[in-house]
DNA sequence: TATTGTTATACTCTATAACTATA
DNA sequence: TATAGTTATAGAGTATAACAATA
């Protein structure tokens, strides 16, 4: 098989494996009421605390305007505050509520374990280097 | 790291990396003027020949209902057209018109170069190891 | 001038389920 | 009854770019 072939059933692959996990993850969150872009910025600010709207979008790879919609809903719905930033009046922080603690310290693991189910076909090792090769692959795709 | 742990930075990471190719695969064919499903199916067309529509929504993971929309747009387009099986009337096959041949004649040389370019931070020997693990995570996931 | 974040528009895509026709 | 495909509905999410406020 070419290199270019190679490349492509990769695509193909990476496209496939990530429907397929995605779409099970995304259940577990909708169960929870949540989409994948909330969660993923509720489990962002959870494990790192507050931080600057841009950053979030920069973590998440999601356009300023995606930012301010999905972070409006997670506000209304109480996980979430704003809080503006006294040094640089620019700046706006998104920062966990106590309900949206409270939600992930409810529902954080049992994401992990479905997370850990879905990956269970693979080794630690085989994990590892996935990781690896992925992100790998990811940087450089950035600069393109 | 934790088993666990790890099977949560794979997730993220796949989903990231995900993101990262496909944003510019998809942006190569919008070019073209087609979304991602559309040239999934008259790239899978192209190479595999005509094919009922069912079996085209199990080969890229779309709802029949999917199915029909794209499939549609593609019809209006000029690049497919509906043929129907005459052994068996329920089904309908999908097969690319002379145009959609000549396009992807024309398209598909530079868009399997966009895709070479993407994966070249990794070697040969990497992109089958992911291959092999990402089909391996997708194949148990859907199982789930 | 550059950066942060919001707003607005329009549009694409998806999910869901009911439905028709055929086997 | 089961399968192939269509239709209809609604809603979620996205891209894009213009905009206001601050640095």
């Amino acid at each position: 098989m070419s290199e270019r072939d190679l490349s492509l059933k990769l695509f193909v692959v990476l496209t496939k494996a990530h429907k397929v996990i995605m779409d099970r993850a995304v259940k577990d969150m909708k169960r929870n009421g949540l989409s994948a872009a909330e969660f993923s910025i509720l489990e962002l600010l959870y494990h790192k605390g507050k931080m600057p709207l841009q950053r979030v979008g920069d973590t998440i790879l999601v356009s300023s305007g995606g930012v301010t919609y999905t972070v409006d809903k997670l506000e209304e719905k109480g996980y979430l505050c704003r809080v503006s930033c006294p040094e640089d009046r620019r700046i706006t922080y998104a920062e966990l509520t106590e309900a949206g603690k409270a939600l992930l310290d409810r529902i954080f693991p049992s994401h992990a374990k479905k997370i850990e189910a879905l990956m269970s076909a693979l080794t630690t090792e085989e994990k590892q280097i996935a990781i690896l090769l992925l992100k790998k692959a990811g940087l450089h795709a950035k600069e393109h």
